[in-house]
DNA sequence: TTGTAGGCGTTATCAG
DNA sequence: CTGATAACGCCTACAA
């Protein structure tokens, strides 16, 4: 296939390959002409040095991975466009991995990420278990290899590696504070999985942002979904059926948003009129909606950055700054502050 | 980091490395014996072959590297997610790499994935030049180097791999057909960059569908995008200025119609009303837009396993066979039906 | 400044 | 079925 190698290089050049990779992988102790020759024979020859063989004995391959929940999420697809771009910039190649939110897809593209010796991995990690999530064996294993890693928006509760997670606490007050001065009593709650850390704190920030406002917490008015299109239309569906009848909903991502606007508009329930819907993740999708859904979003391009600098730390063995990044609530009126008067829900009357 | 190699499993099991290599790779000639020892021994030493090494004597890798444009474009997340998942069914892992529509960061990526010797590459092709874009030096080096190796969605024309297009003639056949019978006699066309073979084709195809539907071609209708959301701004403020008055248009990718309805929103002017608006590729921004775009979707699922059945077919030196996917025409009528009567453009008044 | 001679971790070959 | 041995392509002492 590319069956030239450093040898055939050599030959043309007249040189002994150990001169050649000299050349090739810059070092000083060289003389112009052999530098000269064996450049001339590397543009010959289409010569492309072989990475396996190379980082067989270095060990620097200038790549990293990076690891996303789902590509099709726009918030990941930012994430990982914004941490392509900074780890290019540091002259970084970043290899995209896609876990489709499934722990296996994880561990298949790590492993084989591990086994191929990239420089550093950037993960949003998939968990197994109870809250923040729990790690498999084989991210305990990748953990233990000490490859350079750092979790970047979500993390795993019993492992201790650098991440960069985002905190939704006041951007959740302001908007439980919107929607309370405009008289909605009862916020319904469409979360994440268990898996995820940041549906937990999310969640919890929910609570958190109900009692800050006075408002009781109620574990009745959460629905458990998963992140994805599939369980916002369920939990629209468990919306509108509620016995509670809540005037508004938070959901957690954008995709169950999304899930969740299609329903209701096939059911013809009046998103901002019968119901307020506040979503987080500020794409495309809900800003062109009718009306326009308020949102709460994160800055992805400054957790990407954050995320490659934080690996780069770690790399170098420096000390890390510990990063916090916090979201913010764009509210838009239209939306978020339809008093919930006009509610379907507390007139009785539900599709 | 991951110092333990075949020789400390095959040292614990007590069995030459050879052996233990045997078992590992699944080569029946292994004695259940001395499979159990050495299962046991890479369980006790949490063994991960190095990839690196293998593969440098084997040739497999297991794995492919996928480039797409643009990873913020749900057109090709969608069709990254969909060669992903058909690629795992094969069992080999993708790699997904970001080219941000830039020649450049292709040429790095698939440089470095040559370099580690994926089994082959799926590849929307960067052009440079005129027309359906010319190969850079590096690509064509990497033709060269005869890695196994499919186009999708785009080709360039001075490279012959076998690639996977989508025809889009008899979908904008329909919309301008539809357009027509509602009255629109001058349609614009907001196309896509000329290194890009999807922006040549749907071009032409639009011209052709004017005169297969009667109506004349003019070039001055015709706005040069570059298929990323800025320039779907920019030939929305054109198409509104424009001295022609055309009462629809027909935009060639969905980030140029996003990016093109979100400047009529600011304009205030009323898209389905004032004018029609049909728009390349189905993505939730466009149908949650209010009111709802037509649209013209290729099915990328498909796309996504047409061109993993071709790229397998090529590393098996099969003859593949040439596959043409025809893009479906999803109209909506809101829209794409609205009379230009009602047009703010034939009645000259314009924002 | 250059060449020679190992060796990185794995697998293919060949003899037993 | 197993084990020794060589080789994959490259890099790096070490010696010249």
């Amino acid at each position: 296939m590319n069956a030239v190698t450093i040898k055939d290089v050599a030959r043309i050049a007249g040189v002994s390959p150990a001169t050649a990779s000299r050349v090739l992988s810059g070092n000083p102790a060289t003389s112009p002409e052999a530098r000269a020759r064996v450049e001339a024979a590397v543009e010959e020859l289409g010569f492309l040095p072989n990475a396996q063989a190379r980082s067989l004995r270095s060990t620097k391959t200038d790549s990293i991975a990076l690891l996303i929940s789902d590509v099709r999420n726009p918030y990941f697809s930012d994430l990982a466009h914004a941490v392509e771009q900074h780890a290019r910039a540091a002259g970084l190649m970043t290899f995209i991995g896609n876990a489709n939110e499934d722990s296996a897809q994880q561990d298949d593209f790590l492993a084989t990420m591990l086994s191929r010796r990239v420089d550093g991995m950037i993960v949003v990690p998939q968990g197994l278990g109870e809250q923040a999530g729990t790690a498999t064996s084989m991210m305990r294993r990748i953990v233990d290899s000490e490859i350079p890693m750092v979790f970047v928006d979500r993390t795993l509760h019993d492992i201790a590696v650098p991440n960069i997670t985002a905190q939704s606490r006041e951007a959740l007050n302001e908007a439980i504070a919107a929607l309370k001065s405009n008289g909605h009593r009862r916020i319904a709650f469409i979360g994440g999985p268990k898996h995820a850390s940041t549906a937990l704190e999310r969640h919890r920030a929910f609570d958190a942002a109900l009692e800050a406002n006075g408002l009781p917490t109620d574990a009745a008015l959460h629905f458990a979904g998963d992140f994805r299109t599939a369980s916002g239309a369920d939990g629209a569906r468990w919306f509108l059926a509620h016995p509670l009848a809540p005037s508004a909903v938070i959901i957690a991502d954008a995709p169950m948003a999304i899930g969740a606007l299609k329903v209701w508009r096939e059911l013809r329930a009046k998103v901002g009129t019968d119901f307020s819907v506040v979503a987080f993740d500020e794409v495309d999708a809900l800003l062109m909606h009718d009306p326009p859904i308020a949102t709460i979003s994160h800055n992805l391009e400054a957790m990407g950055r954050a995320a490659v600098q934080a690996l780069l730390a770690v790399i170098r063995q420096e000390e890390a700054d510990p990063l916090e990044l916090v979201s913010s609530f764009t509210l838009r009126p239209s939306v978020a502050t339809a008093p919930p008067e006009n509610a379907v829900h507390t007139e009785g009357t539900r599709p």
